[in-house]
RNA sequence: GCGCGCGUGGCGGAAUUGGCAGACGCGCCGGGUUUAGGUCCCGGUGGUGGCAACACCGUGAAGGUUCAAGUCCUUUCGCGCGCACCA
């Protein structure tokens, strides 16, 4: 094993020390509104409080990190903030294993990794810290939720929800994974229970419809949240049902096959089972079909390989098109909540109605024609679901099936029997949870009012403290003795508080709202600050975030921005989703016993180090694949610049303005002015860190070459160099960049020192190397003056001879130039 | 099943609008420094053939467009991700 004590290696720990402390005291990093200067918003999805760093963290810091610091050299009033996404389920479980208190564990695990964060050097400006668990936060989260429901878009619903029999608790739609929980992986099951729904639906479209203004986010993002929200046009069609006094509605995306409907599926939760078959010969078996559907699990009612099972429950309806009886089904493929809960089924043409009708002896009626020899209308082996043209649909026969869609809607309207429509897949978002660590709901029943708002002046609702954990029953906040009891904001009379605590995606849902102006303590933020910073320009983040976090924030944005508060209708200007941290092709995870603790590698190399490697091995986006020995070259490429800058400082001292003298003074000014616009439209651009840090490793072997080779050395030149390595480098590494800073002679911190300038025309000055290719292959180089055009380039290239000799014996057809880069001789 | 993305040396990865494939780093080979090893410095490193100059082949596979294809088009295989009975 390498002894760092040895050999010249720079004293990484003491300077790391030494920058971090000078940072600190100084306050630079701290930041405040400047109407003077152009502002950028950098923001990192902020952590939940595990206490334990890892390299997903150390990988998303280092980024914006960099980021920050590049910008804040552009002269950017940058805004960096961090804080704590603190409610959760972890801190409860440890209330109820190990009794501590979930605020006591949350407080001190911030504390722990707030100590993990600092030896990173990170430009974060502490005095905006925030932590969701805050009473002086929450306080305006619960505020959020009474605005919601002032305007109707929160609502309590008795709905069979989610339910974690592990966790105890109902659990939102995405918060269901595979049927699964998403925290204990156990199957979830359904319950009926009183829940809080916010109506994220009615911003369904505008969520659909902005994606379209993210120019800055990733197209695979924008497309998860589109196939989310799901939206689907198609027509709602009334049936009647025979003998009943209400219609049988339906939604349908292919009003065009209206004439095939050979039977009706009511989902079995639908509200017309009930009573269509009380009091008939077919209650009992709906009674038990319902029973045994209901005992799935999520996975399983939801899985495409559930053969599909279904009653007829002695009922018919009417198509309205044809007036054909057909009879109607309850079937487990139909679900409750998507559309209306019932639909038409047209077995020739879904491949799901096809199933069920092959199985119980259903007619197949076709409608559409696929004028394909190879397909037996008569005798169908499986659905025909593309276009054709319409058969057995009346006066439509003939039609293009897409015309039909149009033209049987347009029908279906004139004669009142139903309306175009749109349907999302996305749902209302059920928001309570049975829990004790998160924020509570500020609404309180009262038996002749209803449910009321907590008044706004007597906000927050705070989390009691007399509280038991048994990791059993119902919210916990039901064993408070205070809690519960409450008088009716409206009436007086006594009444009670609502006992669930809100899922906790709505506390990271207004977060870098609040950033912008954390202390205040009389609104949620001043429009008037948000409007300086909002939107975020920059947000950092994983992907697995890409559908709720990243959805939620946004239609919180959205509602604040109606109610005239946030200044933005979208949060997030730009979005990078960056990569996992692998280890041997594997996410670090303690079960595969492949992690890299970040405190150990900061021991051992520094943090300079373990910044560079992160951002060097891989672009930010994708996978990253640790590797030791990566390190280590990280590692010594710092020693690398340690030596030359300490060896190449004597050479420098005292130099003057600098004059470009040989051909070596040349080729080094290049290297240099390429580095500084490499780096600078690297990080300014799509973050392209690895490419950034390889030119500054080209500049840096420049340099060496430089060292050895030019015959008197430029003082000037070298001077000039080494700064604008430093500066370059110094977003990346910015311990040893300060410290070297320091040793060149300067007096001030590298923390908003300016970008270097590079000068265009030092990068292609003097020659340049045009490959000659004969029909596309190369075959020559030619050395010509740099920016020629191409008669120019077509002169040089023909003074030179080398045209004649490669095409020698064959006839030229053509020449292709391209300035700057080629010249090709086409020739038969 | 549907949708999206990606396949480049031994490895991580480069390659603006199609214009010298393999930058930079890791690893490996050789040389220098050193009593020796390590560190450090210099050089080499896609494959095949050749002493060599050089030639041919080469970006998962097969076709195509083009003076020119890693890049564009078609088909196909492999991997990854997302959604999944959404009517």
């Amino acid at each position: 094993m390498r002894d760092r004590n040895n050999d010249g290696v720079y004293d990484f720990k003491a300077i790391e020390e030494k920058w971090r402390t000078r940072w600190r005291e100084s306050g630079v990093f701290k930041t405040i509104e400047d109407p003077g200067k152009e502002k950028y918003y950098l923001l990192e999805m902020f952590p939940y409080p595990s206490g334990k760093l890892h390299m997903g963290h150390v990988r998303n810091y280092s980024i914006g990190d960099v980021a920050a610091r590049f910008l804040k050299m552009k002269g950017y009033n940058v805004l960096h903030p961090m804080g704590w996404d603190a409610f959760g389920l972890p801190a409860e479980n440890a209330a109820i294993q190990n009794g501590i208190h979930p605020y006591v564990w949350t407080k001190d695990n911030m504390a722990e990794m707030r100590a993990q964060l600092g030896p990173l050097g990170l430009t974060y400006d502490w005095d905006r810290e925030l932590a969701t668990c805050d009473p002086e936060y929450y306080r305006w989260t619960q505020w959020i939720f009474i605005q919601f429901f002032k305007r109707g878009l929160a609502y309590k619903k008795k709905n069979p929800v989610n339910w974690c029999p592990s966790c105890e608790t109902v659990l939102a739609n995405e918060q269901v994974v595979d049927g699964a929980c998403e925290r204990c992986g156990r199957p979830v099951g359904k319950r009926d229970l009183d829940q809080w729904y916010l109506r994220i639906t009615d911003y369904a479209q505008r969520l659909l419809d902005d994606l379209d203004r993210l120019g800055g986010w990733p197209e695979k993002v924008k497309l998860m949240q589109r196939n989310w929200i799901g939206r689907s046009t198609g027509a709602e069609v009334d049936f009647e049902i025979q003998g009943f006094g209400e219609k049988l509605r339906i939604f349908t995306t292919r009003p065009d096959t209206l004439f095939g409907v050979t039977y009706m599926v009511l989902a079995p939760e639908h509200p017309y089972v009930k009573e269509l078959t009380d009091g008939t010969e077919y209650e009992a078996g709906v009674a038990a079909f319902t029973d045994k559907l209901r005992r799935l699990s999520d996975m399983d009612r939801n899985s495409t390989t559930l053969e599909k099972e279904g009653l007829f429950i002695g009922r018919y309806a009417v198509n309205p098109m044809n007036g054909r009886e057909v009879p109607i089904y309850i079937a487990n493929y139909v679900l409750m909540d998507y559309g209306t809960g019932a639909i038409m089924a047209v077995p020739a043409h879904d491949a799901r109605d096809f199933d069920f009708a092959v199985k119980y002896g259903l007619d197949i009626v076709p409608v559409v024609d696929p004028e394909d020899e190879a397909i037996d209308l008569g005798d169908l082996k499986e659905a025909f679901v593309a276009e054709g043209k319409l058969v057995n649909s009346g006066e439509f026969d003939g039609m293009d099936s897409r015309e039909g869609m149009d033209a049987i809607a347009a029908d279906i309207e004139e004669r009142g029997v139903g309306t175009r429509a749109t349907t999302f897949r996305l749902r209302d978002w059920l928001i309570s949870r049975q829990r004790y660590w998160g924020t509570p709901i500020p609404m309180i029943h009262c038996g002749t009012c209803g449910w009321v708002p907590e008044k706004e002046e007597n906000l927050p609702v705070m989390l009691p403290t007399d509280v038991e954990f048994t990791g059993k029953g119902e919210s916990p906040l039901t064993t408070s003795k205070s809690f519960r009891a409450a008088i009716c904001p409206e009436c007086g009379g006594p009444a009670e508080r609502e006992i669930d605590t809100m899922d906790t995606f709505l506390d990271s849902s207004w977060y870098f709202l609040r950033f912008t102006d954390v202390l205040n303590s009389e609104e949620i933020f001043s429009t008037e600050k948000a409007k300086y910073w909002m939107a975020v320009d920059q947000y950092i983040g994983g992907v697995e975030h890409a559908i709720l976090h990243l959805l939620y924030a946004r239609f919180f944005t959205k509602f604040l921005y109606d109610m005239g508060k946030s200044p933005v209708d979208e949060p997030f200007s730009k979005l990078l989703t960056q990569g996992m941290v692998l280890k041997d092709g594997a996410k670090m995870s303690k079960s595969l016993g492949n992690t890299v603790s970040p405190g150990e590698i900061i021991e051992r190399y520094g943090a300079d180090t373990a910044r560079l490697f992160i951002l060097f091995a891989s672009p930010p986006e994708k996978e990253l694949e640790w590797s030791d020995r990566g390190v280590e070259g990280s590692f010594r490429f710092l020693n690398r610049v340690w030596r030359i800058v300490a060896e190449l400082k004597g050479v420098a001292a005292g130099a003057g303005p600098v004059v470009i003298g040989g051909a070596e003074d040349r080729e080094l000014d290049r290297v240099r002015n390429h580095a500084i616009k490499k780096v600078g439209d690297d990080i300014g651009g799509r973050f392209g860190f690895n490419t950034a840090i390889s030119a500054i490793m080209e500049f840096v072997n420049a340099l060496y070459k430089y060292k050895d080779s030019a015959a008197a050395p430029n003082a000037a030149l070298i001077a000039r160099s080494i700064d604008d390595l430093i500066l370059i480098l110094s977003p990346f590494t910015p311990h040893i960049c300060e410290e070297l800073w320091e040793k060149a002679g300067h007096d001030s911190s590298l923390y908003g020192a300016p970008w270097p300038a590079y000068d265009e025309g030092a990068l292609s000055s003097g020659e340049r190397e045009i490959v000659i290719q004969v029909n596309g292959k190369v075959k020559g180089k030619l050395n010509v003056a740099s920016g020629l055009g191409e008669a120019g380039l077509k002169a040089a290239a023909e003074d030179s001879g080398i045209l004649d000799r490669l095409a020698a014996g064959k006839e030229i057809v053509k020449i292709i130039l391209v300035p700057d880069r080629l010249v090709n001789i086409v020739v038969k």
